[in-house]
DNA sequence: TTGTAAGCGTTATCAC
DNA sequence: GTGATAACGCTTACAA
């Protein structure tokens, strides 16, 4: 069943079938009755792939994320899937591991799919170097990319995030305001809010004039076991902290399992923030005091950006929320 | 840039350039190598909606699942997403929310991107009647339907699912034998798996003569905090048990905060079984045993036949793996 | 308001 | 081996 059948049935040419398929005004109310009446009785669905031939698009956006099964990049994904959704888009899902590598093949495989736009869940995305950005950059060269949580500069190229380096400034100077300055931190990785995050970390000892120790920043790129190992082994060399940083949840639930086997208390002896408010945080005990950076938010602006773009709206190419700290039972000072 | 440009520059047809793409054999070394050459100065990419209309098909499944966030929902769509790519299939996610009615538009609204299959995945895509899951019988007319975790019995189904009555019915029997009766079991929905495993827990009790007291058996469909904040309220209307065994982990964390709260021993005093061996199991204190499911390898035997019945092939409708006990520190007895 | 016909960029079936 | 050419099913000028 095509439109040519369809336009038999109904008596009309198929100019005026595709007209009533795409709500074109230009035809007569009865003629419209006519075909929808024929189009219900064939259980007639337009093909989308001639659609997408025509039109030059499928509606359908490329969603890029290294594992959605980490908790925080799901809730992206799903987010953004929701939003976009409500604009009557589809989404094509695929999952790039962390390797650069593989990261620039699948965006362009995606690109080969002809997906109306990108979006780059995760700022693992945006690498420390402009060169091994330009696959960003490419890409952009033929439609719109989102950063979701990183930022990189370039032409058709927008990025909705967090302002994780004033945030975690914040959250640092908390403590060193209450005297508090033996502060480990931890982070994960070297992504663009990686390096923002430990940045902040750092500014806020510069800005209060205390000197940062060696040590006091490491990372860690391991499971919950592996954090909380280290953190023993270290402990046992004597190095100890009253107060722990973390860039994830999942290291600061490692800290967490840290003080349970030394017998640490928490949060009288160790305090302890994890990043991104995910559920595992309520999962612990005691409950994760944790950075909310506003994903759902984060997710919303970007396919509101998005969607402006694709308008041809002209709009900012950064977009920026901040967080908020939820205290639950791992802290005792106000943020 | 499109086959024809390509073919001008080469000197050649679009029927030979289109068999270079292709991979067909019958073109001459020589030809294959000045069209590829064209290709790659070109940067030629062919048109995927025009492959697409050409071909009917686009290598995309629909995944559909009704909360990509949800921690095993999460992992079961990466590890498909990850199975499929391996056989170069896309895949189109569209998440559904838990109504019959989304579900039901969004299987429509995926089926008329003519995507090549659909994966519906998590058991809350089965209904209780078969009338109900006429909408599951229907998609199968137009493609392969694949479900994940539940089971329903029609033409181009086929499922993909863990034992889940059995491996509950033997949770259940371990403490039966070990004579601790006083058991409360808690579901959270009347999904497929969902009232397997609520079977499989009852039959334990049939099948060795021990009558079951009323309230053994409770549903809940809220947050950690509500199944916590619910078995406390039940405490202290006196009825306790030593035993609870969970449908799914988040449930389990719920009566593991629940214990927290009135300080009741774990293991000692309530031993606690979750189930799906989810993340979060290892995150709260103590540590929880939980049933493994073999997500992964479900999901792995989900791709795989589907991939069969896309060639052809004679599949088996229903694949059935069975579990395992990860034992951690809620429990104490053997499985 | 409606219809005709020319794309859109492939694949596939023929001939040669 | 290679090349015309007809599908594939739609959108959209342009005509009427």
């Amino acid at each position: 069943m095509n439109i040519y059948d369809v336009s038999k049935r109904a008596g009309v040419s198929i100019a005026t079938v595709s007209r009533v398929l795409n709500g074109n005004e230009k035809v007569s109310e009865k003629t419209r009755q006519k075909v929808l009446a024929v189009m219900e009785e064939t259980g007639y669905t337009p093909n989308a792939f001639a659609r997408g031939l025509g039109l030059d698009t499928m509606k359908t956006i490329g969603i890029l994320c290294a594992d959605s099964s980490d908790s925080f990049l799901a809730s992206a994904v799903y987010y953004i899937e929701r939003e976009l959704r409500g604009y009557n888009y589809d989404v094509l899902l695929c999952c790039t591991g962390y390797e650069l590598e593989t990261k620039q093949k699948y965006l362009e495989l995606l690109l080969s799919k002809r997906v109306d736009a990108v979006i780059l869940v995760g700022s693992n995305f945006v690498e420390t170097t402009k060169e091994k950005n330009s696959y960003i950059a490419d890409a952009a060269k033929r439609v719109p990319v989102i950063i979701l949580n990183g930022f990189f500069e370039a032409e058709n190229v927008y990025c909705a995030l967090c302002d994780d380096a004033e945030t975690m400034c914040r959250v640092t100077k908390s403590y060193l305001k209450a005297e508090k300055t033996d502060i480990l931190y931890i982070g994960r990785s070297f992504s663009y809010s990686g390096i923002r995050k430990k940045e902040g970390f750092m500014r806020a000892y510069q800005e209060m004039g205390i000197k940062l120790r060696e040590n006091q920043m490491i990372m860690l790129n391991g499971t919950i076991q592996d954090t909380r190992d280290f953190l023993i082994e270290r402990a046992k060399q004597g190095i100890r902290e009253s107060v722990i940083l973390t860039s994830d949840d999942e290291l600061a639930i490692g800290a967490i399992k840290y003080a349970g086997a030394l017998g640490i208390k928490i949060p009288d002896e160790l305090e302890i923030v994890g990043y991104n408010n995910s559920k595992l945080g309520i999962c612990c005990e005691p409950e994760l005091s944790t950075v909310d950076n506003k994903l759902e938010f984060s997710c919303m602006n970007a396919v509101t950006v998005l969607m402006k773009v694709l308008e041809g709206s002209q709009v900012p190419a950064k977009t920026m929320v901040s967080a908020d700290v939820i205290v639950r039972n791992t802290t005792k000072i106000c943020f």
